[in-house]
RNA sequence: GCCCUGGUGGUGGAACUGGUAGACACGCAGGACUUAAAAUCCUGUUCGCCGCAACGCGAGUGCGGGUUCGAUUCCCGCCUGGGGCACCA
């Protein structure tokens, strides 16, 4: 009997297909585990060896969850909305939903063709009306809350309401203007439309103004993405920004719970700090400096945000964003112009342009303000690496103390103030806090760790500033001026935005003629005249408002009267293992958080933390091959020959390159015959090609298929083989060369079994005690790795397991039976086969998992490494159980040591019980 | 620029908590079986040096320092690949 993976593999799907093997209740008397994958964007692509290696180590983990017994909800989706589809229907005129269908049937197809365990009766599409319809639900929800930061959680707006009605906003401080101010008898006096100016201020979901990335030639909003080297992807037209009216998501008003949160969850040190980072808290002040000009109001002042208040007596020169509105009304008639065009160059560039920009640049105002504790002149700049966005927009510049206020301060000249004396060398700024103080009058000779809460202090008692603490992130973009997204269910009313009624859910997005934008650069639902009069919204949502909540419907993915029925997200509660990549840190992965909160904080939820624990899965990048052609000639030189000529160097597809050699006659057909008349200059016969490793993408050529490796190897061996590139978390080219290996081993298992000749070789005689020795070792070893998501050591532990049972020529199913059920959640095709064939009833998937029985591997000595001065020089067995001064006399007896000792005394003798022995002399 | 992360043989990687560096594979070389090939099996394979061989010597985990009896692992400085930086998903 034959390896015939082909046939075994289609057998066993649709025998699991047809038993529902899969099918995941939400009852059940077992424990519950939930892993869940990063649900992906269907691209017109397909499906590259990247993709399913997350996906792979989710199955397996899944199956062992449930050979372990637990209840297991495993499923998968699409995140279907999003801007390459419109992007696609834009250039094609196809619509987006027809695009995506078509995506998802192929990603369907490929998926199914490795053999995962998902539940595919949960699937959802987010850009389906009977998914949308919730998060257009939640949306509500948020644009119907606020943060009640007496009670540190969302409420609904009514409950403010009835609270200005009763005692104005005294203790709910509007959170993004601290002067709206007002009694409740003010507020009953303020009509409809200014109350509602000043509700949607404290809205979770709001309106504001912000900018954008404006194209005019394209009369469009570009994302990030469609801008390069600031002008527009598609034509190089000039890009600039524009304020447009936006949607946001409040989510700084969790800052401080998404910091703590990240102390309840498992994720990686490094991704809780990106997200820290992300999050941006920080301590200071805000610092008023009145702006010294006889020509302006006495009032007028600029309030800047500092962490370092002690340093305040090293200020040299202020610095405001470009966007500020001070600099208007501060700027001199000498320096207009010069304003005037260093604004006019700031605003062709984008924030990371900004930040990255080496060159120092910066225009003065001629305007000074005035240090309030010595009453010093200080010039005020304008420079591009404030941004608006952080803090107050301006900074008080210490270039003693930081370095890019130092840079600044030579390049122009500005004389620089030391007040950390000799730990400043006049070269470089020292952000040192462990200086005492200089030049700093009531802060002198104090360390400038402890003079920051003096500073406080008294700039608190003095009214020229206040404590503040301060966060780097910023509230969440919600909206975009694109088709292709879920429509706002919002109508606008004589300027104020009122909600639908639940009711009216879902708001279907309609069918429109041309994918462009609206006049003014508004989405294209701008275009259609029926939407208009009905004054809804034309904007739509972002691609991450479906993904921020997908998990909790696959719980109850069918449910119409609810996004998700309580006792079933009680029952399935957080999600134990989510897979991803690290790309997501910073966005799906925040917003899902939040999300998460305000639900549980109007209670439709019971937990607060989406994802219990979170592996972030490495990128598997491509290499690329290249041929090399002689400049204006079809002769193609080999890599090694290719010193001192003039070569074009060409991307060649992948799959025609052996390792390195290429495949001359696919490559003389490839594109249609484009090469057909191609010529070689070989190197031993073989024409070698270029290698280097890059992102994976259709147009350099590097991508692989997961389809041409399943059909070549089988799903089982290309599940085996993606493990066993490497640990699951770490980036690593991809590399097909190596999967003949993996393959050798499943057809070496299947050799235990049966023998192409003499056909089953299995028994069921009693195993020996070597056998049972090999098989407790590797269930030890597969479990602790698979627990711990080490998978490429699991298949290499798989890999010896078989070599020695081979070499000792152990057929007995006693220790074989056990080895498959291990490996049913790597290779789940060939254990079912071997299972069924060996004559087991029930099925392997949930078979009892195999329990370690320490008696099997217990060794009685160990084979010591031993070294003089650390270097080692022999080995010596030794019994375990030995006491160090068995060993010591041992080891100094032994005729070898005694040699390397060359007579000297032992200076130290250091023995680890069952590791290593060294000798000091 | 800022944040995160990686760097070990010809290649992918192993070494889990400071304790024998290179497991397991790929590739390569040699051999067995075969008319031949495929498949399979066996042997060798970090580099350098000495050598008939050795359970010989030396070096060695990006580079330079440090701590330690002992460092791929910890500390300091540097070089370099990858990811993210708020409208790609």
């Amino acid at each position: 009997m034959e390896y015939k993976f082909s046939e075994i593999e289609k057998k066993w799907q649709a025998a699991w297909k047809t038993s529902d093997a899969y099918k995941v209740s939400n009852t059940s008397s077992k424990p519950k585990y939930y892993v869940l994958d990063m649900f992906p964007y269907p691209s017109g692509a397909g499906l590259h060896v990247g993709h399913p290696l997350g996906y792979i180590a989710s199955d397996i983990f899944s199956r062992y969850k449930r050979l372990k017994g637990f209840n297991v909800l495993h499923p998968m989706g699409y995140d279907a909305f999003g801007l390459p589809a419109e992007q696609y229907a834009i250039e094609h005129g196809v619509h987006p939903a027809v695009s995506t269908h078509k995506n998802i049937d192929t990603f369907r197809a490929q998926l199914d063709n490795i053999g995962f365990c998902y539940d595919w009766s949960r699937e959802i599409r987010t850009c389906e009306p009977t998914y949308y319809k919730w998060t257009q639900w939640i949306f509500l929800q948020l644009f119907n809350s606020f943060y009640n930061t007496q009670k540190n959680k969302a409420e609904h707006i009514s409950n403010l309401i009835d609270e200005f009605e009763k005692n104005g906003n005294a203790s709910h401080a509007c959170p993004s203007d601290a002067t709206v101010q007002f009694t409740a008898a003010q507020w009953e006096a303020y009509s409809n439309q200014e109350q509602q100016q000043i509700l949607m201020q404290y809205r979770l979901a709001f309106c504001g103004h912000g900018e954008v990335n404006w194209c005019e030639a394209l009369g469009t909003v570009l994302a990030n993405d469609e801008v390069v080297n600031g002008v527009s992807e598609r034509g190089g037209h000039p890009v600039v920004k524009k304020k447009l009216r936006q949607w946001y998501l409040r989510i700084t008003a969790y800052a401080d719970r998404l910091l703590s949160g990240l102390e309840t969850i498992e994720f990686s040190e490094a991704m809780k700090e990106m997200q820290s980072n992300w999050i941006g808290k920080s301590y200071g002040a805000e610092i008023d400096f009145k702006i010294a000009s006889a020509a302006l109001d006495t009032d007028a002042t600029l309030t800047v945000y500092t962490t370092r208040p002690d340093t305040i007596f090293g200020v040299d020169f202020m610095v405001v964003a470009p966007e500020h509105d001070i600099i208007a009304s501060i700027t001199t008639k000498e320096q207009q112009i010069a304003v005037d065009n260093y604004i006019a160059y700031v605003k062709s560039r984008s924030d990371r342009e900004r930040q990255a920009e080496k060159k120092i640049s910066g225009c003065f105002t001629g305007a000074f303000a005035v240090n309030p504790f010595n009453g010093k002149q200080i010039p005020i700049w304008i420079s591009e690496y404030v941004l608006a966005g952080y803090g107050t927009g301006a900074i008080m510049a210490v270039p003693c103390g930081d370095e890019r206020d130092h840079k600044f301060a030579q390049h122009f000249n500005i004389p620089i103030t030391n007040i950390i004396g000799d730990a400043y060398n006049g070269q470089e700024a020292n952000s040192t806090k462990d200086a005492p103080l200089f030049n700093s009058d009531f802060l002198n000779g104090i360390l400038m760790r402890d003079a920051i809460e003096i500073a406080l202090a008294k700039i608190e008692a003095r009214g020229i500033g206040k404590r503040k603490v301060n966060y780097k992130m910023r509230d969440a973009a919600f909206s975009r001026q694109r088709y292709w997204g879920e429509p706002f269910p919002v109508q606008w009313k004589n300027g104020v935005a009122v909600a639908l009624d639940e009711t009216e859910l879902p708001l279907l997005l309609p069918a429109v003629d041309s994918y462009s934008p609206g006049p003014e650069g508004e989405g294209p639902l701008a275009n259609i005249p029926a939407w208009v009069e009905k004054e809804l919204e034309t904007n739509t949502m972002p691609g991450y408002a479906g993904s921020s909540w997908y998990f909790l419907r696959y719980m109850d993915p069918h449910n119409t009267d609810s996004f998700c029925d309580r006792n079933v997200s009680d029952y399935w509660n957080q999600v134990d293992l989510y897979i991803g990549g690290t790309e997501h840190a910073v966005g799906h992965l925040l917003y899902s958080r939040m999300w998460t909160k305000v639900l549980f904080d109007l209670g439709h939820i019971g937990f607060d933390e989406p994802f219990r624990k979170l592996l972030n899965q490495g990128m598997i990048q491509g290499s690329s091959r290249f041929v090399f052609r002689k400049k204006g000639t079809q002769q193609f030189i080999s890599a090694g020959l290719i010193a001192g000529q003039e070569v074009d160097k060409l991307h060649v597809d992948v799959n025609m390159v052996d390792g390195v050699e290429l495949d001359m006659e696919a490559f003389k057909k490839w594109r249609n015959n484009e090469y057909a008349n191609a010529s070689f200059e070989l190197e031993n016969g073989k024409y070698i090609c270029g290698v280097e490793v890059e992102k994976m993408s259709k147009s350099k050529f590097n991508t692989v298929n997961p389809d041409i490796l399943v059909e070549k190897y089988g799903a089982d061996t290309f599940r085996m083989y993606e493990m066993f590139l490497g640990p699951v978390d770490q980036s690593k080219p991809w590399d097909t060369k190596g999967i003949e290996g993996v393959h050798r081993f499943i057809k070496k298992l299947w050799r235990l079994f049966f023998d192409e000749e003499k056909g089953a070789v299995y028994n069921n005689e009693p195993a020996s005690p070597e056998a049972l020795k090999i098989l407790h070792r590797t269930i030890k070893k597969i479990e602790e790795d698979t627990e711990r998501f080490s998978f490429n050591t699991a298949v290499s532990a798989f890999m010896i397991c078989v070599n020695d049972l081979a070499d000792i020529k152990c057929h007995s199913t006693q220790v074989l039976s056990p080895l498959l059920v291990l490996l049913t959640p790597y290779a789940p095709h060939v254990a079912a086969e071997l299972w069924t064939a060996t004559g087991n009833q029930e099925s392997i998937l949930d078979a009892s998992y195999p329990v370690f029985d320490a008696k099997h591997v217990t060794e009685s000595s160990k084979e010591y490494p031993v070294s003089i001065n650390g270097k080692v020089r022999t080995n010596i067995s030794i019994a375990l159980d030995a006491s160090e001064e068995e060993v010591t006399a041992i080891v100094l007896a032994d005729t070898l040591i005694q040699k390397w000792m060359e007579g000297k005394p032992v200076k130290k003798f250091i023995f680890v019980k069952g590791r290593m022995i060294n000798v000091v002399v």
